[in-house]
RNA sequence: GGAGAGGUGGCAGAGUGGUCGAAUGCGCCGGAUUCGAAAUCCGGUUUACGGUUCCGCCGUAACGUGGGUUCGAAUCCCACCCUCUCCGCCA
């Protein structure tokens, strides 16, 4: 999330940034709109509190000298009822600023070029050579028909972009993540964790995959019981909406809630208004809002970072660096078609992730560091690639400056990419309020870093390919024996 | 799942309707004492937002979360979340 001071101080700057940088058009003249009304009702509200807490202290006074305060009771019987009022406009006016800023995306970094997709992303470095073959290169699907990798078996299990390992692929897959792991922690000196996958909808919140890309994640309902909507209740909510009777509309949908053995909600939320503006989704809708639920992680970095969410660290203790592989889930809603052969796209994978939490003055040195810790995995797994520094319009919602590393793959002949590092400054850390105390005492938001070190799958993908020998079997690479009994060949 | 206890400032812990943003202790910062240190003594020490005659002051909010009662809520009521103990079940 931005700094809301910059919608109030500098909203024009902001928003030409935004445009130039990332092609979003902010809604300049609603924000301003909601912010002089905001300020406005800010103010009116704490005098009405301000004359409230007079009387009532004066009441209090006077009662414990035994006076009479018969006066100050009827003059104060009336302050409630309009508190409450402008309290209640206040507070849907903040909602609808909250609304409107936790969906801005992060302001790039102004070492970060502009672009509009991948085209205009700079390659800042590219290491190793791409190995000449001598007889026709195989694909990994082609390498793993033996049954290695079985993408037949796993869509039976659970449908398309699931892939089962057997045997030696699966023992390299997990060498890989053995070896991974043990680089960061040994060598770089990251601590190892090991983390939820399942995580509620405030850590979804406080990395920015929750509000707005709810769509790519996989979502799970506490409990199996179906939220089963009465279909008069349905249309009488249909009608209310067609209305815009927001007042129905709450009731209706308590209504619905109370049905079904749920808590009712206490107002309704701008969010939940604006979902039930789409009716074909509006039992979807419902369960989002009254079901409670939990959501299986996209990465590691979702956990990780938010173990900050909330907490006041020192500032002598950064930066810290924490690692974990885990299965990493994702809907891929946006990418139907795309990348429909092989594991290169998938539903489930695993990930080694590091994650950084430094001070402001640390993170852009920690991001190279970041890096090039990555980097250092597909040196040793003697792996060409390439670094890319991402264009504007190409990176993350929560980012400031991303490097993409993409490793070569023969069948392909090009570049994947196989990591992603990113610098999100502030941006998470103040959705989480993850903070540090600086040298003189006072807390701060930290700047917090994430980047893939590396994709486990993708990594197999690679090493595959890229040590293929012409009778089909993949020679391991040296750095990864010791993990296979000094196996030579996989 | 059943029974019980509890969630208060960096930590510990008091506070059961009115001058409580909150006693006390620890920690931390500054000062005194000391050749220096320890001990001791004195003072200070939450965050966010708004106003301002802006480096000072004024106001508002926050005692797990959200509602409610009341002139007034950390304190009373309701719902939910979380933690701990015991029992049951379980990888």
């Amino acid at each position: 999330m931005l700094d809301p001071i910059l919608l109030r101080n500098a909203l024009q700057e902001t928003a030409d940034k935004l445009a130039t940088t990332r092609g979003l058009t902010l809604p300049v003249a609603d924000i301003e709109t909601l912010e002089i009304e905001r300020k406005a009702l800010q103010i009116e509200t704490q005098e009405l509190q301000a004359s409230r807490n007079r009387v009532a202290k004066e009441i209090g006074q006077r009662k414990s000298k035994g006076e009479d305060a018969k006066d100050l009771l009827t003059l104060a019987a009336a302050v409630p009822e309009k508190l409450k009022a402008t309290e209640d406009r206040l507070t849907e006016i903040q909602e609808r600023l909250l609304h409107i800023l936790e969906r801005v995306p992060n302001i790039p970094q102004s070492s970060v070029p502009l672009g509009n997709d991948e085209s205009a992303n700079v390659e800042v470095r590219r290491v190793g050579t791409p190995r000449q073959f001598d007889f026709p290169v195989k694909d990994h699907v082609e390498l793993g028909a033996d049954g290695g990798l079985d993408a037949e078996a796993g869509a039976r299990l659970s449908g398309s972009r699931f892939t089962v390992l057997r045997g030696s692929i699966a023992r390299l897959h997990r060498a890989l993540a053995q070896f991974m792991l043990d680089v960061h922690v040994n060598e770089h000196g990251y601590l190892e964790h090991n983390v939820p996958l399942l995580v509620s909808p405030a850590s979804m919140h406080g990395t920015g995959q929750l509000p707005k890309f709810g769509e790519d994640l996989f979502e799970v309902p506490y409990g199996t019981r179906l939220l089963a909507i009465d279909g008069n209740a349905l249309s009488a909510l249909r009608n209310a909406l067609m209305r815009n009777d927001k007042t129905d509309t709450l009731s209706l949908v308590n209504g619905i809630a109370a049905d079904a053995g749920l808590k009712a909600l206490p107002r309704l939320p701008i969010g939940l208004w604006e979902d039930l503006q789409h009716p074909e989704a509006l039992v979807a809708t419902l369960h989002r809002w009254l079901w409670r639920r939990m959501y299986l992680i996209p990465t590691a970095e979702v956990s990780l970072t938010n173990l900050y969410a909330d907490q006041i660290v020192d500032g002598e203790s950064l930066p810290q660096r924490l690692t974990a592989h885990s299965l990493c889930f994702r809907a891929e809603a946006g990418a139907a078609g795309r990348d429909t052969r092989g594991m290169i796209r998938q539903h489930q994978f695993e990930k080694v992730e590091l994650v950084q939490i430094a001070r402001p003055d640390q993170s852009e040195a920690q991001l190279e560091e970041m890096t090039a810790h990555a980097e250092t995995i597909l040196r040793k797994l003697e792996l060409p690639f390439r670094t890319m520094l991402l264009c504007s319009g190409d990176m993350g919602f929560a980012s400031a400056k991303t490097y993409d590393i993409e490793v070569w793959l023969p069948s392909q002949n090009t570049y994947r990419e196989i990591s992603s590092c990113s610098n999100c400054e502030a941006f998470q850390a103040r959705r989480m309020q993850a903070r540090f105390r600086n040298a003189t005492g006072k807390t701060e938001l930290v700047h917090t870093l994430n980047g893939s070190g590396v994709a486990v799958g993708r990594a197999l993908i690679a090493v595959m390919e890229n040590y293929q020998t012409a009778d089909g079997s993949i020679r391991v690479p040296s750095v990864l024996r010791p993990y296979l009994r000094g196996a030579e060949f996989a």
